[in-house]
DNA sequence: TGTTGTTAAAAAATCGATTATCTGTACTAG
DNA sequence: CTAGTACAGATAATCGATTTTTTAACAACA
């Protein structure tokens, strides 16, 4: 057992950065609000300068916009965005998916399955609600795992974050919440049946749904 | 004339930041080198902060990978990440074009037809590289500029940066440059007979021969 | 010889303070 | 009044120094 296990020792902008990305991502600042640094500062207990380059990478990741000499800000939820967002997520997901049926292994397919279990055994209350959005993110990134490029899944996360930006703010629809949930299921059956196509029309049309549920955020 | 025209006064993060990408982009750093920050610091003539800044944009971009604790490294070439960006640029750029033949008005038509043409004219001898590239890259994106996703060009700007980190250090071959550079008058041709199947394919072929002159430089 | 432990030097990350820029408000001239 | 200007407070960006962590060199030991 030789194997030099490095220690993930985190910085405190790494730190920061994921944190914000999680609070972003989940709605907890104001969309458009102008990011106060010294009011985070406060809020994440860190110096100026690793919150500074976490700020620049959110930047650059596109969950802020910087805008030069006058600091970030939140990006507005924006109809156009979010058709953007949500059309890419489609093209993208879709072509994944289907190279993911083409590549995934038996590994694949047991790990797909447990990923589908832990989300359909979570529970939606109002406090378990992160832990649901962890397993639910989780089951989507596991579904196109083995797509075998690494940009794909790069460009599918970043897109993940921003769609979800916008459900997180709509509010939920639970008929159409059920649907979706069966869906997930689904999505494993013709997955282990290799049926590409089918699994891709779904995989479509899921997004779709959880599309219009997310435009209740910006309407 | 009241318009208020504000100062796009850049920050010295950003400044770096632009210099840095087109220095990585153009193959100025060694690819796989350990990023020197006290170095850079006399080289770009920058303080720790703004250059911090700009390493952390670059590294939440692709162009650089950071390692917690230990600093920033420039990516190596590595033949399997080359075929993943090629292969991506082929979907993507062939998704954009497509949609761009769709969306495209008579303006595009003009400034296509023009990039084209400054394309054509410039000259590509040894001291002009840089200009060269300049109005190449201009010319793919603006090509692709009216496909009407924000996303898909950012993920498309993204993945011709590290393209071009490959195609710049790879030895050049003439009569492939030949074939390229007529190519890429034929594409403006059938874009603007909006051929869309057929501008595609060649834009697929285009970028497949690019690739293979890539390829000379991580064999 | 090879492994482990110690420590000095180097490099990265962070802090505290300074400088530059912007923003809003009050004031002035037309 | 309205537009423009000047100033003060707030905010952003940057600097210089400090702290923390890693790397490398070398010695002690099995």
């Amino acid at each position: 057992m030789g194997v030099l296990h490095r220690k993930e020792s985190a910085t405190t902008a790494s730190r920061v950065f994921d944190a914000m990305r999680h609070d972003l991502v989940n709605g907890r600042f104001a969309a458009g609000e102008k990011v106060a640094i010294n009011g985070l500062k406060e809020q994440y207990q860190v110096g100026l300068s690793p919150l500074r380059e976490a700020l620049n990478r959110l930047a650059a990741y596109g969950l802020l916009v910087q805008e030069n000499q006058r600091g970030f800000r939140v990006p507005r939820l924006d109809r156009r965005e979010l058709d953007d967002v949500a059309g890419m997520r489609r093209e993208l997901e879709g072509m994944a998916l289907e190279r993911a049926i083409l590549n995934g292994d038996a590994e694949w397919e047991s790990e797909l399955l447990a990923a589908a279990h832990r989300l359909k055994r979570a529970d939606l209350s109002p406090t378990k609600v992160d832990e649901w959005e962890q397993l639910h993110t989780r089951f989507h990134s596991t579904l196109v795992a083995p797509c075998g490029s690494v940009w794909l899944l790069r460009f599918i996360d970043q897109l993940h974050d921003q769609f979800d930006r916008y459900r997180r703010m709509a509010p939920g629809v639970p008929e159409v919440r059920k649907v979706l949930d069966a869906q997930h299921g689904e999505l494993v059956e013709l997955a282990l049946e290799r049926d590409v196509k089918a699994a891709r029309a779904l995989l479509e049309d899921h997004i779709e749904r959880s599309y219009e549920v997310a435009l209740g955020s910006c309407k």
